[in-house]
DNA sequence: TCCGGGTTTATACGATTGTATAAATGCACA
DNA sequence: TGTGCATTTATACAATCGTATAAACCCGGA
């Protein structure tokens, strides 16, 4: 492409912290689009626009960054879902549905996600790291999803004890993952809008509460 | 190990069906163990007990017979969930039940189908005859299990109309995936017999009825 | 018993993989 | 404006991958 009879190609210093999330970001580029064994060395450093020592440079191994991108991947899904938060309504049942509707459309639900996510799944009956992060973040979720379902009841003048109230967030969990994998994965047999009024509808119903549109 | 000074190795004919199914089941062991990235053409022929060679002469390429090996997969599972129904009690609502605390309990619920079930929803995405496959199943297992909610809900006193019916499969479906999955990765925190009563109960909280503990 | 044909093994080849090492380069600081 | 040093590139290497081809073998039918 005109870049001259020869020479060596030119570059710019990106600081420490900068290259490694721009590598850890082609990543997870590469996985999504040809799951983890399109992530080639070569791949990911043509993706984040360098040559492919330069990894070597950063991680001692191509299996320590692909771990490093795993977390990072279920860091940022947490945080995410986490920020949610502060943009729902105060009123605990309107939260509980905001939040619920949220987590099963997108962009949260997205072909991409649930790409990184079932190769994440594939590492975690095998690499303890990968099952300890896993664990910590599915629990994360869930306890928070249980203040959500105990506010919710509450304000709804039918508290439930700790008991009922981890089991339906545990259900409740298990409700959300599925339908946010097959709105994402099959979005013409599971509509964004329906996905919507599915899980909301189905909350309810669970908690035998009425719960308002999002 | 005191095979001789020397020779070829000895051998048997298995017949093209035998070895076929042989090469295939092979092929889910390494990516159940090892993800896809483990299910290399020697790996695989080493399990089967062949050697590399002979897979060239039954499949055109490797990447046929991962194609194959994932449709019989899929196709499996969902003959086991065909054939878990005959087992069933015939009270609709005791026939529900079984059939939820099945689908999130040993055996159906165990690691190894979590992986290769990961594995193939990599694919999902990029593989069109992966993803024909992978709806085909989908809409298999909720249809039967909205016929089941239905005759439920009809034992019950209450049925509802088609449009309800069928959302409720989708909430129901989803719910199960995803005790499926916890339960069968995370099974220190989602404990057997609990996935079951969590299940059991939330489907009894969905339909609005009460439903025999299986 | 032997022989034909399909099954299986053995070996080899090019491409790609992760890794290792040395040289060249851009940038902060004097 | 030069200079030190971390950053980046370039190149090479052994291992392993999927694939190709020819030879050896097992087995059923004559």
């Amino acid at each position: 492409m005109g870049a001259g009879m020869s020479g060596r190609r030119a570059f710019t210093h990106l600081g420490e912290d900068a290259r490694r999330s721009a590598l850890i970001d082609a990543t997870l580029d590469c996985i999504a689009e040809g799951g983890p064994q399109a992530a080639t060395v070569r791949a990911i450093a043509a993706r984040a626009g360098v040559t492919p020592g330069l990894i070597r440079h950063y991680f001692a191994s191509k299996e320590e960054l692909v771990a490093q991108a795993h977390e990072a991947l279920m860091t940022g899904l947490t945080e995410t879902s986490a920020s949610a938060l502060d943009a729902l309504p105060a009123d605990p049942l309107a939260r509980l549905a905001g939040f619920v509707a949220k987590a099963v459309t997108p962009p949260v639900a997205d072909a991409r996600a649930v790409a990184l996510w079932a190769a994440s799944m594939q590492l975690v009956p095998r690499d303890p790291a990968m099952r300890a992060v896993h664990a910590a973040t599915y629990l994360d979720f869930r306890d928070r999803l249980e203040g959500l379902i105990a506010e919710a009841l509450h304000a709804a003048g039918r508290p439930a004890d700790a008991a009922t109230a981890r089991r339906l967030a545990i259900a409740g969990n298990a409700l959300l993952d599925g339908l946010w994998i097959e709105a994402s994965v099959l979005p013409e047999h599971v509509a964004s809008d329906e996905a919507r009024t599915i899980a909301v509808d189905a909350f309810a119903r669970l908690l035998g509460v009425e719960l308002p549109a999002p």
